[in-house]
DNA sequence: AATGAATGAGCATTCATTCAT
DNA sequence: TATGAATGAATGCTCATTCAT
């Protein structure tokens, strides 16, 4: 019954919607059933037909706010094969999408310092999925020559990500922004790839 | 006495203390103030005397800890002047601190994301001179035409902490590590510094 | 159709076993509709079609079960007509069922302590008749010169049923049992009918 | 601290009555733990301090009346030393309790058919002691050979808490009483003692 | 200053019942 | 008749905070 599949589906994306919403505003913590429920206009039950509970919601957005994240990563990807514009693409994309959506910022910022204690058995599938976008980048780079072959690329995508999502992090916080993307994603882009040392002078 | 007094008594200490502790192991929402009490070996309505609420214990201990590291990395980089090497010394102290002290790893994890939430009027001072010790070097490699003039330190601050906050996110989390602190503190110095390209090929 | 309708469906039937099961096993207020229609193996809303609340339900359980005991007690008691034997038989037909039907004494237990308190209005038909087996015996017995002229029947109704009834709920309560049905009935059968008095010694 | 323990026992004892009084008029499942801190006057969370949780609420009222119960025939019974004449006090101090404290004889119906099925671990320590009364007085009776020597203890103490506890449950359910105690305990001692058989004519 | 008993607001979750299909 | 998704009222329990001692 297709119309039943919609309905269901519709229910479970409302909720995971006002969600975010309503995390990101709140924090997990602060954030009560009763405000998702109103904010997807739903029974505070219904909540419980989608969801286990009040974690596997967060779990939940984070889950699919990180996927739709991989897929439009990886479809920008794959028009391009050089591995350094492929980091200044990913680099871009990321701090692009946090600051057009801060919702998804934040809670990313809840989930990863809060999931873990709470649901030891948890693994973040999506969000490894994502930080592994980076590695493979780097990995290729690495082949072909043009990345360091010294590089830690388990390290390396940590560096990345965690700079980019301390970046984020003052963006979602302040109102005022003192960067634009497209310079905060140069700056970072070359950093990284760059260094920050001054290049050698050749006199 | 509140936290703002100058004067810290036994009892504060003995109280931050237990927080730092309390808050590492169960989060901030999942501390009772009882835990604290118990650890600290005070009773509840003790606590009141010196913080005047529980965010306020979250704030001194996050400001009191940063405020410790600032301290130690500040004398340590009184003995270098080389921006090369201070900025080395900056990312291999904090990784070893979080590495030993996995309280503090978790208090900024969980401060960082929580307290601008709460209290609007927050503003993290020791956490900014900690920051500001970043670009500072930055600054000081600039001048001395080491660093890359077109390098905002403002943005480099973030994109090194940020780093560094990842990785030891995950050692927090983690039992065991695959990195020691020399092979992290060596890699993560070296992608900022030299970047990841490999150097162009002078034949 | 409502329990109150003389005729009575399949589903009607079947809801009762189902009720009957569950609320032995979990007690009325732990017993979800959901448990008793998934047991029925019809839908939730249906159980409705059938019964006006979950009380109705318990209610006509009860009725049912104890109306089933009223027929088959009678049954048995038109073969005798000496009132000794009779109480014996009743006594006899009251424990077996019990020991064999745990579902049915715990059902009893349940509904003879909380149905009052719940639904003022309401007589226990089934089991006010029940119990008038038992005064009838008595004033059989009486009329024959066989009982006591001074046993007042309504108390010894009770008496009777009483002890019948906590000796079936320890059953219901334990695993083991220490008295075999036949052992228990013909002790209570003496106790009741010749007391716990030694006979005088008449010598 | 005498105060301070008269103060605390004051709370405790101040709970248990309410609690009787509330589970006696709504019964345990209806029963809001906001209702015992109304009637207590106390705040609900107060009554945490004095029980882990409803159940031990309830459990801790009927080991409490139960016990009180314990003492009162134990030292009704001292000043008698006749088996015949220490059943019948038994009989009648029950009755005469359970008419004068309806709310005991609702929680007594209660607990011995909820708290079995909910609390799998727990022994009625008092109940026990209460019933294995009447056994000892049928056991003296026995050795006196005053009581017939094939009666089982253990299963006359049962017929005979029954029957009276079945009396007091009519009596608890409906506002007028057919029976006053003194008839009624006197009908049941018979009953138990002589049995309902008329004595064989000596003719 | 210190205590810890007392407070009571707050909330996740359940489940009997309804009703659109 | 039958379904089962949706509803939303209801409540046991927690815990930050207070305050009498």
């Amino acid at each position: 019954m297709k119309s039943s599949d919609k309905q269901v589906s519709d229910k479970h994306k409302k909720i995971i919607k006002a969600s975010t919403k309503v995390f990101a505003k709140k924090g997990f913590f602060n954030a009560r059933i009763s405000d998702i429920a109103k904010e997807a206009k739903v029974a505070d039950g219904t909540i419980y037909l989608y969801f286990n509970n009040k974690f596997d919601i967060l779990l939940s957005v984070f889950e699919q706010e990180i996927g739709r994240l991989v897929e439009q990563v990886t479809a920008l990807l794959e028009k391009e094969d050089d591995p350094r514009k492929m980091l200044e693409i990913f680099i871009r994309k990321h701090l692009a999408e946090m600051k057009k959506n801060r919702n998804l910022a934040e809670v990313i910022q809840i989930e990863l310092r809060q999931t873990n204690k709470l649901i030891k058995d948890y693994r973040n599938n999506q969000f490894s999925e994502y930080l592994n976008i980076v590695s493979a980048i780097i990995k290729k780079g690495q082949q072909e020559k043009i990345f360091r072959q010294d590089i830690l690329p388990g390290i390396a995508k940590r560096a990345i990500f965690g700079g980019l999502d301390e970046i984020s992090r003052v963006w979602s916080q302040k109102l005022e922004t003192t960067y634009t993307v497209d310079e905060a994603a140069k700056q970072v882009s070359d950093i990284f790839q760059l260094g920050i040392l001054a290049p050698a002078d050749p006199d």
